[in-house]
Formats: C-alpha cells, structure tokens, sequence
DNA sequence: CGTAAAGTCTTACGTTGTAAATTTATGGCG
DNA sequence: CGCCATAAATTTACAACGTAAGACTTTACG
C-alpha cells in the first residue's frame, strides 16, 4: 500500500502515533504500553511505527517533547494575554504553570520523569524543555523592563520555576498528605520569593 | 539444600538483594536490571527470589523503602547531632537533606520517582517516607520550642521541604543549565522563607 | 510498460517476568 | 535410628515483549 511519504505525511503519522502514545502512557504508564498496542491502535503491524521512530525510547522522548510544547504553549499564551500590568501577568504565567501540572499530571510526569537519561539527546526534547524554561525567565524580563524588578532575572526565575516545581512533584509523587497540596505550598513559596526579591511591601503575590 | 527459613534468614536474604538491586538500578536503571541478573548475582537460580518477594514491583519497592530509610536515617542523624543554637541544628538538617541528594542522586531518583503509582500501598515504603517527612517538620517544632519561631510548623516544614525538592529534582532531570544549580536555587529559595518566616533581619540562613 | 526502490507485512529470535512441575534436603515422629 | 511430609530451590515451560531480517506489494520514473 505504499505511496511515496511525503514530510508532511511522515509528521502526520508521527503525530497520531504520539497522540495514541500519549493515551496510553497516561492510562498505564510508559512501561506498561507496547508497540503492539499502538500499533494495533493505529491499524498497521507492529513493525510500521518503526518506519517512523528509532525504537519506543524515541517514542517515549517525542511524547515527552510534545508534553513540554503543549506546556510551553500555555505558558507563552498566558504571557500574551493582555493584562492590567506586568505584575499581573507575571502571576498569571504562575499559575498557568501550575494549572498545566495539575490538569495534566500525568504529562507532567512524563516531562519532568527521570528514568530516561539520554533524553537531552533528543533534539526536540531538548529544545520543547528550553522553550517552557525559557518562557519561566522571560515574564521576570518583563517584570525588570517595567521597573518593578531590580535584579537578576535568569536567576530569579529559576527559583520561582523551582517554587513551582517542588510542590507540584511532591503531591505527583503522592508524598503530600492532607491538608497540604502543591496549591498551598507554592502561595506559601512565591510569596515568601515576592517579599524578598519586591521588598518588604511588595505587591501582593499569590500564583493565582 | 533447604534447610527451614527463619525469620532472620529470609530478611537476611531479602537484605542481600535489594543491596544488589540497588547498585545495579543505580547503574543501569530499574527498568533495565532483570530478575536472572539478581539471581545470578546472587548465586541462585532466577526463580529464588520469589520465594522472598511476591514479584519485581515488590522488589523495586523495597529498594526504594531502603533509600528513604537512609535518607531518613541521615536526617536524624543531623538533628541529633550537637549544635550551638536551634537555627544552627535547623540548617544542618536542610545541609543534611541535600548532601544525601546529590551524592546518591540515584537513591534520591528512585524515592521520588513517579513511575510505580502503587507504592503507598507497600507498608515499608509507607512508613520509610513517612518517617524521613517527620524529620522535615520536626525540627521546625524544635525552633518553635526554642521561641525562634511562631507559626504552623507543619505547613512551614513543607513548604522548606519543597524548596529543597524543587530545586534538587530540577538538576536531576538534567534540566538545569550552568551557571544554574540546585544549590544554588536552595540558597536564593531559603533565604526567602527565612526572612519571610522569621522576620525583616532574621537570623541568615543558608542551608549550610 | 517494466523495473528499482519505498513502504508495509510476516516471520523469526532472543529475552523477559513468572506459573507449574520437579528435585532436593531436612526436621520431627514412630 | 530411619523414614517421610514438606519447605526450599531448581528446572522447565510459556506467553509477551522489542525488534532484526526477509518477503511482499505498490508506485514513480526511464
């Protein structure tokens, strides 16, 4: 049945092979989920997707890279959305963050999972992972150009992404009994961020 | 070759194994270290170790109930260790935390890891990640004890205890890029909780 | 219109986790 | 002291896995 594959049918394939992965992975983890499966999903044998991927670790690290674009995305939305002023919009890509994590949690653990160690060679990982860290510093230049931040912008968005990210991996992780969750760990860290890098009376500062 | 199993045999047994598991997951992951590797290391036929574990997630459980316990362990320790002042004993338990992290990142990757959704429902890992918790919020009870602090111990102990997380799993996924480092971003993250915890010129705090 | 090549499918292999059957050694009882 | 029920370990066996190799099938171009 082969007709000559254009790029955009190889990308194509490739993306619904990604969005099966992507159920799957979710519904029973990465380990649990066979070519087979997503094979017999997609209708082909179990040797098409190979045409398409290296092998099921290049699989796991294309889902993973389309989890951090569609992250990305959500944070560079937040960004663009007009707001009252920078302070605002810098919270607004806060809690954009966080709203990502917890809606899709199991996308963020595939993100942020550690028990694929060459995934930094994958280019599109690699690059998918720059660009959420990059919109993370960003709203701190934004918040610099409009004078209400005198500072270190790289390093100070690191720890809000850090502020952000230690919550939310700690309920991932199911370690977070009640009545605390990563909603009121990270108002508790960004405000105390807030205060020491906006001044004793600095804006007020929850992350949403 | 059987002679009865005792109590102490088959924990001495099931001790042997998971120190092997444990180098070899650190080594080549858990996903990669097969039974008949353990056996064989082990000196036994690739069926013996089910007589001490019900199956491999049991195994990878018990690994991970064992790098909790020390992490534990060494948290204790430092909050048992003399020190001139409570903020002093504090600090060393947050320097203790660390340290562990970064010199056993695989330990540390396996405690947090997000890939076995049914691990609270092993005892030994329940109780390992309880008790390295306690620690976590228990020497904020002792700086309230002392009069150096006013405030919900419990929840201030969490939000310290994410402030490590965060930045320490950042670095472990490998996401973390120079000059950035989870130091780093612990330093600039507990400075910010101590003054916002402790006052406008409260005691300076790093973690070490 | 034929043919080289591209795409797919089928077949096949080594490895895995583990169930079932088998062997082996021992501690308790006549 | 000798036998044997039984606990422990091993051997064997199987279905499922990732994927290499080869066979088939369709298309684009000379």
């Amino acid at each position: 049945m082969p007709k000559r594959l254009t790029p955009a049918d190889v990308s194509e394939f490739r993306n619904r092979l990604c969005d099966v992965a992507e159920h799957l992975f979710a519904e029973h983890g990465p380990d649990a989920v066979t070519i087979r499966q997503l094979a017999a999903e997609l209708g082909v044998s179990a040797m098409t997707p190979y045409r398409y991927f290296a092998d099921k670790d290049a699989i796991l690290a294309a889902v993973r890279a389309r989890a951090f674009d569609r992250h990305a995305q959500a944070l560079e939305n937040a960004r663009a959305t007009p707001a009252t002023n920078a302070t605002e919009r810098s919270n607004r890509i806060g809690a954009a963050y966080v709203r990502f994590a917890l809606e899709n949690p199991e996308a963020y653990k595939l993100m942020f999972d550690v028990r694929q160690p060459g995934a930094e060679a994958y280019p599109d990982y690699a690059r998918a992972a720059a660009r959420s860290r990059a919109t993370m510093t960003a709203h701190l230049e934004d918040l610099a150009a409009a004078g209400l931040f005198h500072g270190d912008t790289q390093l100070v968005g690191h720890i809000y992404w850090a502020a952000l990210h230690g919550p939310i991996m700690l309920q991932l992780s199911g370690l977070l009994l009640p009545p605390f969750d990563a909603e009121r760990l990270i108002t508790g860290l960004t405000a105390a961020i807030t205060k020491e890098h906006f001044g004793p009376r600095g804006p007020e500062s929850g992350h949403d």
